[in-house]
Order: C-alpha cells, then sequence, then structure tokens
DNA sequence: GAACATCTACGAAGACTTTCGTTGACATCC
DNA sequence: GGATGTCAACGAAAGTCTTCGTAGATGTTC
C-alpha cells in the first residue's frame, strides 16, 4: 500500500477525526483550502481504488472509511524520512526536531516518555 | 527556494559528503541506484537553476556545490512533517518516531540532548 | 589529425498528482 | 410530474518529477 499524498493526507485526517464520512462532509471541512467537491471526490475515488479507504455504496452518499490507522501513517513517514534524509538514524531526526521547535513543554513530555520506554510499568 | 525531491535529495547527500563534486562523482556514487548519467546530469542542472546548488564552470566538468546545509534542510522536511503530518505538533513526532525504531542507544542519546537544552552549560 | 572518450545541452516521454467541468442518475419539493 | 438540488462517474488538463536518447562541443591518444 502506497504512503498517502499530501492531498490524500489531508482527506484521511478529516476521516481520523470523524470517522466514516462521506464526500460532501470531508468537502465542507477542507472548505479553507479552496479544494473544489469534484476533486475531493475524485481523490477520495482513487484513494479507494488504491486501498486506502473503504467505501460503502449502501446510501447515495457513499460513506468512506479510513483502512490504516493513523498512527501507522504517521510512522511509514516517520520511516521514510529518517532513511530519506537521516541516514537511517532515528535519533538523528528527534535530535533535529528537538533543537529545533520544541517547547519547554514538549522537551517535559518527551523526557515523560523516554522514562517510561527505559523504566517500563510492571 | 524549494525544498529537494527524493532524487534531489540523494544528490545533494553525495555533495553534502564528498564537498564539490563534478556529475560524473555523483553518478559513480549512485551507481547502485542504477540512474543514468545524464538523468544525473539533467537533475542537476535543474537544481542548479532553482538555486539548489551553485555551479563552477570554470572547468570543462562544471563543479556543483550546494547551497544549502544538510541541517538545514533536514530541518526543513522535519517541519513539513510535523505540519502535514502531526498537526504541527513536534513532541508528537518525536514521540512517534521514538515508539518506533529507537534502540536503547538512541534513548540514551536523546536524553544526553534533552539535559543539554534544559541545562545549558554557562 | 583521426578515432575515441567525455561532457554539456536539449528535448521529449512517461508516470503521478491535483484540479475541475460536464454529464447523467437519483432524490426532493411544490 | 416538473423543477430544483445533490451525488457519483468520467474524462481531460495542467503541473511536477524522473528518466534517458541524441546531438554537439571539447579533450585525449596514437
Amino acid at each position: 500500500m502506497p504512503s498517502p499524498t499530501p492531498a490524500e493526507l489531508a482527506i484521511l485526517e478529516v476521516l481520523w477525526a470523524r470517522g466514516p464520512t462521506t464526500v460532501r462532509e470531508v468537502h465542507e471541512a477542507l472548505e479553507q483550502r479552496g479544494t473544489g467537491y469534484t476533486t475531493v471526490l475524485k481523490l477520495m475515488q482513487i484513494m479507494a481504488s488504491k486501498g486506502l479507504l473503504d467505501r460503502d455504496e449502501s446510501q447515495r452518499s457513499h460513506v468512506y472509511t479510513p483502512t490504516i490507522a493513523q498512527a501507522d501513517v504517521q510512522g511509514r513517514l516517520v520511516d521514510e524520512l529518517v532513511d530519506r534524509a537521516f541516514a537511517g538514524s532515528t535519533s538523528a531526526l528527534v535530535m533535529r526536531a528537538l533543537g529545533q521547535r520544541a517547547s519547554a513543554d514538549e522537551l517535559a513530555q518527551i523526557r515523560a516518555l523516554l522514562d517510561q520506554i527505559e523504566r517500563p510499568t510492571r
């Protein structure tokens, strides 16, 4: 299954947030982007044919559902970036990200995650 | 300046590793990919016209140099991914990355970085 | 200097992504 | 049941990315 393109990702975000959704609803959610209705429709049809979405045609307005979890897609995209731009080093990516846009709160969150990974609850 | 495409990034990696380089050298470095010589040449010409590379034409074999630092490109790509797939949350990306492929060594590295960020040397 | 190799330049082709206009089917409302 | 609105389907267009064949210029070798 291919990774979603940027426009596909925007649609997936809506579906992940709302659950099974019609084209109309997705289009309304993406309105600020200015993408037309038929554009969203076409993209979702393509995504269904790629296997990124499931389609329920029992109603006149078809209802679409993502076939992949958001976490899986995020993980895949992270892996791709690590491989393409960080020579496979996850820590290199993390350190670049932290050095760049991390607030104190975020740093604390990450420290907590490290604690949790290294000292798993029993 | 636009972000490099995947093929452009592969070329940039060679240039960052070797410094100013001819097309021939880049092509040889990318040989395992199977990309032809003229493909690499064309890409590097396009990159020069985009401003991603500088070109020294004083020799018959032109010598190319990146105009951007690797760290800058990595930072940009991280920012783009954070915006596209993590709703702008750097820590969400970091936590996804850590949960996924981080070895014990890498976790220790990151913990050290956190220490350094939060307790800067004076 | 003729043959050969190397290099740049150019154009074009194929794939993919995103866009939307148009059409026809279906539903709803007076 | 005719007008209006909503929907899916389809085709096509424009843009980008990647690829490479061919041609012409320049250098090298014998």
